[in-house]
RNA sequence: GCGGGUAUCGCCAAGUGGUUAAGGCCCCGGAUUGUGGUUCCGGUAUACGUGGGUUCGAGUCCCACUACCCGCCCCA
């Protein structure tokens, strides 16, 4: 028997009424703030998800989808399964010179992203994101608008109590000092840090913080080195965006809280960056990520612009919402007059009611059964009726049922 | 890539070496040939993850593999 892959699944039955509640609600929330839906290709040629999410990290290392079709000798580009989608928008943006419109541009993104990673709770190798990016705008009113629309989104899906995580990497010239003097402070202790730490050190300190390895959190407890992490390398400009930004969302009562050790994955990111958690997600505790990425359109091949976005972990936001249970169907038509029936729920149809009937035939008693499990009312379309030119109308909820004497009469239910 | 756990019909689930592998849900039919959701009766099904081994006999014991779940790393 062939099954479905590891790390992917079906999505149907019970599952589908949910995904497409969390879809509408997506749509509307982005929408009214103003984004506009794109849909970009599932796969990117391999060098965008090198250079764009940056060829330090894990996404790039080991989690990629990458094969190359038509074979090496007809020159292919190699290809990936898009790993996430801010590369992608930004390929499309620059691809489409979307900055000669008059900024912002905002877009929103619906849909599967593929990592090679072992599946666990909460994560899984075809997994869904939706998302928000933001072009154009350097000012923290454009952090402001990225951040209220996932708080906004959010709360469409009753999930109102999630805290935003905050902090701020600077811009590159305080990006880079941090990072030269954790290493400055760090070097002595080499020897002592995981494996891990050791590579991080190397190729991207900032990442050290991350670290949930015992013996290292002791070294960054250290007060000399505690001082050294929780310095502010951040220089004026930055700081002023970043306070700019804390005092929108004041004003705005959004909750958040500063987390200094918060920086993030993706290379790309600059100034801002936060992150929504749950803790009823267990150790994949991350609903949503993002930040700002001024740098990455321009690194892209495109003139310089600033950006923001965010994605947020569908399957994640799966496990936190409260279920949707389908709705039932307007109409079932009972009838033994298969022809008479066919027409009337056609008709049904056209008019936008959901309706439907019993296509086996089957006798009366088991017709009203399965109309009494699927639809909230039961349309009897009888010898009686036919003849006399009526329907009869049972509310399948209350048993109650009462002569309707035109069609239209019908569409008020 | 590294640890831990699990695997019996579509779903839940008994079973701990001895006939034809319980039961519940779902589904189908009947009681009730034009009035359902309750009840009663009956029925369908390629179910012991795969491959080996031990044994007179294996769902049950042993080995290997695979898949899934959980954790680490990392991320949404």
């Amino acid at each position: 028997m062939i099954k479905a892959q590891r790390g992917t699944k079906d999505i149907f039955g019970e599952e589908i009424a949910t995904w497409q509640w969390i879809f509408e609600n997506a749509k509307t929330v982005f929408q009214n703030a103003g984004f506009e839906e794109i849909k970009t290709p599932i796969f990117e040629a391999t060098e965008l998800f090198n250079r764009g999410v940056g060829d330090s990290t894990d996404i790039v290392n080991k989690e990629m989808y990458t094969f190359s079709v038509g074979g090496i000798e007809k020159n292919e580009t190699s290809i990936t399964l898009r790993p996430e989608n801010t590369a992608g928008v930004v390929r499309s943006y620059i691809e489409h010179n979307m900055s000669r419109q008059s900024p912002p541009q905002k877009f929103w993104y619906f849909g599967p992203m593929f990592r090679y990673e072992r599946p666990q709770a909460g994560r899984q190798r075809q997994f869904h994101q939706a998302g928000v990016e933001l072009f154009g705008i350097k000012d923290a009113t454009a952090d402001t608008e990225v951040i209220i629309t996932a708080v906004n989104f959010l709360k469409s899906l009753g999930l109102a109590d999630l805290t935003v995580e905050l902090n701020t990497l600077g811009c590159p010239k305080c990006k880079n000092d941090y990072k030269n003097s954790i290493k400055e402070i760090l070097a002595p202790h080499l020897e002592n840090l995981c494996d891990d730490c050791k590579m991080r050190y190397e190729k991207n300190p900032l990442r050290i913080l991350d670290c949930k390895n015992e013996n290292c959190k002791k070294i960054f407890e250290k007060d000399e080195i505690k001082e050294v992490i929780l310095k502010d390398y951040i220089c004026d400009e930055c700081r002023e965006h970043f306070d700019e930004l804390k005092k929108y969302l004041d004003e705005l009562n959004i909750k958040y809280t500063i987390n200094k050790m918060l920086v993030r994955g993706l290379d790309y990111y600059n100034r801002t960056v936060f992150e929504i958690k749950s803790e009823a997600l267990g150790s994949q505790s991350a609903v949503c990520g993002g930040g700002r990425y001024d740098g990455l359109v321009e690194m892209l091949g495109g003139t310089s612009t600033p950006a923001v976005g965010f994605a947020m972990g569908v399957e994640r936001l799966y496990t936190l919402v409260d279920k949707i249970t389908p709705s039932k169907t307007d109409f079932f038509v009972v009838s033994n007059n298969t022809k008479e029936a066919m027409k009337l729920v056609q008709k049904l149809r056209e008019n936008n009611k959901s309706t439907e009937f019993d296509l086996q035939k089957r006798k009366f008693a088991k017709q009203l059964e399965k109309a009494s499990k699927i639809a909230k009312y039961a349309i009897i379309l009888g010898e009686d009726e036919i003849e006399k030119n009526f329907y009869s109308l049972k509310n399948l909820s209350t048993g109650e049922q009462k002569k309707i004497d035109s069609f239209d009469e019908l569409l008020d239910y």
